[in-house]
RNA sequence: GGGAUCGUGGUCUAGCUUGGUAUGAUUCGGGUUUUGGGUACCUGAGGUCGUCGGUUCAAAUCCGGCCGAUCCCA
């Protein structure tokens, strides 16, 4: 039997390929006949899923409430606020015709939607009443990508959410922003099992249009860091041009205070590069659709009923807590299937055979560490739900480990470029010269990724110019 | 942004130099099989060779544009 059926590179000789192919080959996405498009297919779509709703509950249980706003966004909004407008502008679809006719003010496809959702909440808000108001919008966003597009990673296209909130004070809106990144932090720590880095993104690295962005960064295994997701603090900069004001409680007029903040699909995409391996996906159980695949070994008739009505009793027992699933398809041998499920990441396999019912017990093999083990049938419930957990924990601590080793102090500008060859995270000392960063990122590759939280101090010279520094920053290359 | 490679049934692929309507495998449908990590066999189905144009009696093959994909380096 061919080896081509499964993923045909290693992950440690040809990532980009072998990342390719586990999108297509476990049947997550596949290409749309447009550049920079994909189609996710239901099994993308679960992970989706799943994410979303963890994340859906703890903005509601926050204060939080869905909207949806529509597609089309008319130039004159768009180019509202002119930083933000000549921000996006190279990277946005424009529609310039209905039919043969031309529009006059053309209409792009939002690359975001700042701009339009705040010319409505500027006739929604009218006394400090109406405040906070704290939207969020589960939709997509549009922005050209010509070259260099990669599923999940860089499209044309991209399922999202973005919130938009507006706030009596600059102490709320702060606020509110970093309760944001702090869910972030937790959905993507807990659910997909990536350790991240927050902090605050540079001058030139922040949201066009906002005061300051904060941000999470995680470490990929190729060595460059993925933006994982932003909380801008918009200051009154969007309130300004829109006109986004209401009464005081001492009856002045004031413009509110806003934040903006979003995470996409891309975090499909980091998933699958953390954790992956060279027999394909590999899911956390909390978002895997599949968190158990039952395969039934039998070959003939008599067996099989045996079998299958014991996979069956296992199904039954799991089914309220644990997304299972029975493989009973005949035209595939048990060694198929086993390879199938492993590409495609389910968590936990469980193998129920002749020989397993006559010693009362299933094997298990967790998708991790590729490990085997016996299971009692009459401790299926607790067996199970233990393991899934260490699966979860397992994968958590490897990506923390990665990130840890990939993680270096330098000072010096040689071993710095050394490094950043090497495809490290670089916590460095940095003038907060916005020049010494374009130079770094000139001679290096290097961006400023983030400027960590609970980075110290230091007066250690500036990696770039050796004149005192400012802050502790993080370098790396990055997607 | 720079460079390279590529596009042939669902998937992978042969054929292209030396033009004459397409090879094989796999998937898929029907059947016979089957001892714990990609079973074996029988049978059937499936292609305007990415697209548009040019050269030619004749184009998958030669030439050009466009569309799309992949990899490598900024």
């Amino acid at each position: 039997m061919s080896k081509d059926i499964g993923i045909t590179v290693s992950k440690k000789e040809n990532f980009s390929e072998w990342y390719t192919q586990i999108v297509i080959k476990a049947e997550l996405a596949d290409y749309a006949p447009v550049k920079g498009l994909i189609v996710l297919r239901p099994y993308g779509y679960s992970i989706w899923e799943s994410l979303k709703s963890s994340l859906d509950e703890k903005l509601k249980s926050t204060g939080h409430e869905n909207g949806f706003l529509p597609v089309l966004i008319p130039e004159s909004l768009l180019s509202k606020e002119a930083d933000h407008f000549a921000g996006f502008n190279p990277e946005v679809f424009w529609v310039t015709h209905s039919g043969d006719a031309e529009i006059g003010d053309k209409l792009a496809l939002r690359p975001t939607s700042e701009t339009l959702a705040y010319s409505m909440y500027s006739k929604w808000i009218k006394s400090w009443r109406d405040l906070p108001l704290k939207i969020n919008f589960w939709n997509t966003a549009l922005r050209a990508e010509i070259k260099a597009t990669k599923p999940f990673l860089r499209t044309s296209e991209f399922l999202w959410q973005e919130g938009h909130t507006v706030h009596a004070t600059r102490e709320e809106a702060e606020e509110e922003v970093k309760l944001i990144l702090d869910i972030y932090k937790k959905t993507v720590e807990e659910e997909l099992a990536i350790p991240v880095i927050t902090g605050k993104k540079s001058e030139k690295e922040k949201f066009v249009g906002a005061v300051y962005t904060t941000t999470m960064e995680s470490m990929m295994p190729d060595g460059k860091a993925l933006q994982m997701g932003t909380s801008h603090f918009l200051g009154q900069n969007f309130s300004k041009p829109f006109d986004v004001k209401f009464l005081d409680k001492n009856n002045v007029e004031t413009f509110a205070w806003q934040t903006s903040w979003g995470v996409s699909w891309r975090l499909i995409g980091a998933l699958i590069m953390v954790h992956g391996d060279d027999k394909g996906l590999v899911l956390p159980p909390r978002v895997a659709p599949i968190q158990v695949v039952i395969v039934p070994i039998y070959y003939s008739d008599s067996d099989k009923e045996i079998v299958l009505k014991k996979t069956q009793e296992i199904e039954q027992t799991l089914k309220n807590k644990i997304r299972v699933r029975i493989d009973a398809r005949d035209e595939w041998t048990p060694g198929y299937k086993f390879h199938d499920w492993e590409m495609k990441g389910v968590p936990l396999r469980i193998e129920v055979g002749p020989k397993d019912i006559a010693k009362g017990k299933m094997v298990l093999v967790r998708r991790d560490t590729q490990k085997k083990s016996d299971l009692e049938f009459s401790n299926t419930e607790i067996g199970v739900e233990s393991i899934l957990k260490e699966i979860q924990q397992n994968l958590f601590e490897r990506a923390k480990l990665l990130l840890k080793e990939r993680t270096k102090q330098v000072s010096d500008f040689d071993k710095f470029k050394s490094e950043i060859e090497n495809g490290m995270f670089l916590e460095t000392s940095w003038c907060g010269d916005q020049n010494c960063e374009e130079k770094m990122k000139e001679s290096t590759g290097a961006d400023i990724r983030v400027i960590p939280f609970d980075n110290t101090k230091t007066d250690a010279p500036c990696v770039s110019c050796k004149r005192p520094g400012k802050e502790n920053v993080i370098f790396a290359r990055g997607y």
